[in-house]
DNA sequence: CACGGATCCTGATGGC
DNA sequence: TGCCATCAGGATCCGT
């Protein structure tokens, strides 16, 4: 099918043939599919993927890459500008799969993400906020939707040092990524062009972000008129009177 | 170790 | 209508 995503898979896909697959997790944003040999398969859908599951699915389209065929169905991937991967690992132990995991950060809504650790992790990064929110360390899992609206809950300023914020913004930071995500998954996740889940549906956090993709638009709190700023090569959207220095 | 910039790729969009 | 520039949900790599 379709052309190389991001990295090779790293075997030759008739070693999955027979494979059982055992159970699927996850860690930061890539899936982990756990096969029978005691090996992995890491699948992330980068910016533009998804994936679809069924019985009997249409033929394959230009951006069609990957179908893994299973006694239940068959999982596709699909990923138009082919920044996700599907790669295996012999082993969670191996180097591909640690250099892959090995030093993500927590994640946001299990019990290791705790304040006290949070401002540890912050404390030696002079970065801004922002930009350190989107690295995934000291915490995985917030893109750059949820890094914009969660500073924005948090009342923090985008381009603040991660180093210098006070404990008690540190704590309420905690507080909003937390309160975003869980509210986004509540919400089926959030979608901008073509984002939908297995089952095809869309989801809609979009329509009711306080920052994300309103440059110029009246803030939902004060009415000011939402900035739009480059941290990194990313769009940052902020409330420049909520969002204090 | 940490930072900032470049980079991978395709599609949608808006200006001329 | 076509052409071009810009921008997009991520994260790695490399030079400093």
């Amino acid at each position: 099918m379709g052309k190389p995503l991001r990295w090779p898979l790293g075997c030759d896909p008739n070693e999955l043939t027979g494979q059982t697959v055992l159970g699927v997790r996850r860690r930061g944003k890539y899936m982990l599919l756990d096969l029978g040999s005691g090996g992995l398969l890491l699948l992330h859908l980068g910016m533009s993927g998804s994936i679809q599951f069924g019985q009997t699915l249409p033929p394959p389209g230009v951006h069609d890459h990957v179908d893994l065929n299973t006694s239940q169905g068959t999982l596709r991937l699909h990923d138009p500008r082919r920044f996700g991967a599907l790669v295996f690992a012999p082993s969670e132990a191996s180097a591909i799969a640690q250099k892959l995991l090995g030093k993500l950060g927590v994640e946001p809504l299990g019990a290791d993400f705790n304040v006290a650790d949070f401002a540890q992790g912050l404390k030696s990064r002079k970065a801004a906020i922002k930009q350190v929110l989107l690295s995934g360390v000291p915490v995985v899992g917030v893109g750059n939707i949820y890094a914009c609206e969660a500073l924005f809950w948090a009342g923090i300023h985008p381009t603040v040092s991660a180093a210098g914020l006070a404990p008690k913004r540190v704590a309420k930071l905690h507080t909003a990524i937390r309160d975003v995500l869980t509210r986004a998954l509540g919400h089926g996740g959030s979608t901008l062009r073509n984002f939908s889940n297995a089952q095809g549906q869309n989801g809609h956090f979009q329509l009711q972000t306080m920052v994300y993709g309103r440059a110029a638009e009246p803030c939902r709190n004060c009415g000011t008129a939402i900035a739009s700023i480059r941290q990194g090569q990313r769009s940052t959207f902020f409330c420049p009177h909520c969002q204090k220095p």
